[in-house]
DNA sequence: TGTTAGCACTCTCCTTTGGCGAGTGCTAAT
DNA sequence: ATTAGCACTCGCCAAAGGAGAGTGCTAACA
């Protein structure tokens, strides 16, 4: 933080400029295109300053200066300046999202274009974690002798299905005694919730088999037990080889290949995410194959406690400001629209 | 065909060589690598020959031959020798494909995989057509007071879902009546059968609205409708990376393009396949971004009706041998596997 | 008549060279 | 504390030259 006005103007400008440009910033150029009152002789101190204090590098000597992670973040924390979204932007985000869609997979699958279309970057989207949705009813479907199939609806109106195999068999009044116990007793809880209830006081007046009755109990709850997996979507991955920083093959091979690995995803998502936005930037990733990539992350609600990540993958050099207004705007839409219980 | 022995053993030799190494082949390389038994100086002239035929290309004045398409063509269509997969191929194959799992989907999704990972090329699979599935059994299930989750089960023991609206709302009673007399009428038939059939003579036997009767039926027969949609898994989407060919970034955007485009790579497959193993190159494709690469497809069945296409995508240098022996060990293996009714 | 050796020629690829431009850091003046 | 001036550094680019690979042609040969 010691870091003085003029200093802050310097910075702000570099990055700002890198952001547009793609190349390194000479004192001239900033004392040009920013206003600052100063020559490009004094720039150039406060400029060589900034790189002793770590926030800006020389990609050789004589080149312009760039923006390092920590300048990155030091504009990310304390000099961003959020634009807000057009009026036209706001309309096609609404647009976009309110499509009647019927479950929370296309929901997600439209939110990843979306974010896509509207950046340039890669957009990720980490599939609703289902240990928070809120169960409305269950149904249960006889397939064939040994196979059931459980729909169950979560309070948001989205479905979760399962197909459960039953190795004995079952016969069809157990099925309905068991789906009605069900709704009777788990109605309106989540997953979780359901999970963490103790069960063994249900064995004495249930009157179907305790085998059939712990494999469909398991089954509903089998997303919960792995919560370190799921399914990820993404929009845009061509994006990057639009980015001037990927015209090496070797780099969108990098990227691309990770993108391939849906468990590192999710994992790097999951773990650098928190309850608003945040942003990883370059070496603060996790993940080594993301080192010269920024990742802005938040979460999303689609009512009836489903709940999950999204991000948008980019350059370290990404537009911070309007990936923030969009990332806000997307965020507010989604609540706007499911946020209350549908 | 015009050629003669020797110009079909050079056209041979050119494309093997040119398949292997990815540079033009001359005429010296020839006559050391495959024992021919002229000098180069013959070759040169059987070259010249091939070239004026059609058959082979310069790249450049003093460069030595390239297989043009056509080249490929003939060697595609007379001069290939199919090696027979390894015994460890064949277990892999075996392997990978008889996982334990429950849904189509899931199949589909490892046949990607798998294609993708024993070759370097990229692997298309269509999700299997509905048309042709054969229903054993339809379930509505009951959602809320305007929905109906339809679950249908093909022969094959997989799944159809759809959601259903019903804007007047559905009285339990007529639900269960609808559900019985589908499994009925219905049973044991495919898609395309029902949509065929006459509907007409329904109506008066019918105690619920002809409304709900007609949304369900529409619902159910939805993908039949619109054929030229249809759901596409990719993988080894990063494979043509490693390929000398796509070392130019436009090729590469060009190609990744494309795939992102399920509908337009879903026409084009289903354009190009035949009833057995087809092969489209080059600009044989029917679409433009496909004009550098060639496109190995097949009809997979996995039991029940359900039939589709996959494809194995890479440039016009692809390695076909090794491509066609794999694309029918796969074959073979999903039809023992799925072949036979389960 | 078909095949082969010899040779000049062509074209790409790679490296080297030198000039240009952008930008810096230092020094001295304001 | 700021600024003008200036020498210096370095990457970029285009031109030049040499090496290598391969061809096409011609003339000799079986």
């Amino acid at each position: 933080m010691g870091l003085d006005k003029r200093k802050r103007q310097v910075l702000y400008a570099i990055v700002h400029d890198y952001i547009q440009t793609g190349e390194p910033v000479g004192s001239r150029t900033i004392s040009r295109r920013y206003e600052l009152g100063v020559s490009p002789a004094t720039i150039r101190n406060e400029m060589s300053d900034l790189e002793e204090m770590g926030y800006l590098e020389q990609p050789h000597t004589s080149a312009g200066r760039i923006p390092s992670d920590l300048g990155y973040r030091f504009y990310v924390d304390f000099l961003l300046r959020v634009p807000s979204l057009t009026r036209q932007e706001t309309e096609m985000i609404k647009r976009v999202l309110s499509l009647r869609m019927r479950s929370a997979e296309e929901i997600v699958q439209q939110l990843a274009r979306l974010l896509s279309a509207l950046t340039s970057y890669t957009a990720i989207v980490l599939g609703p974690s289902e240990s928070q949705a809120r169960l409305r009813q269950v149904q249960l479907v006889p397939i064939s002798s040994r196979q059931i199939y459980l729909v169950g609806v979560t309070d948001g109106g989205l479905l979760l299905n399962r197909m459960i195999e039953v190795p004995g068999g079952v016969a069809p009044e157990s099925l309905a005694y068991l789906q009605q116990w069900l709704n009777q007793r788990l109605a309106g809880l989540t997953l979780e919730q359901i999970k963490a209830q103790s069960l063994a006081d249900v064995q004495h007046d249930m009157q179907i088999s305790i085998d059939l009755f712990e494999t469909v109990v398991d089954e509903l709850l089998g997303i919960a037990h792995r919560p370190e997996a799921g399914k990820v979507y993404l929009g845009g991955t061509t994006n990057i080889l639009n980015q001037p920083e990927f015209h090496d093959l070797q780099k969108v091979r990098t990227i691309l290949e990770l993108l391939e690995e849906d468990a590192l995803i999710w994992q790097a998502i999951a773990q650098v995410a928190g309850k608003g936005i945040s942003v990883s930037i370059g070496t603060e990733n996790p993940l080594s194959a993301m080192h010269d990539c920024s990742l802005i992350t938040a979460e999303y609600r689609l009512g009836g406690g489903l709940v999950g990540h999204f991000g948008l993958l980019g350059p370290t050099r990404m537009n911070y400001e309007r990936v923030f207004a969009l990332v806000q705007g997307v965020c507010d839409t989604l609540n706007q629209l499911y946020g209350k219980e549908s």
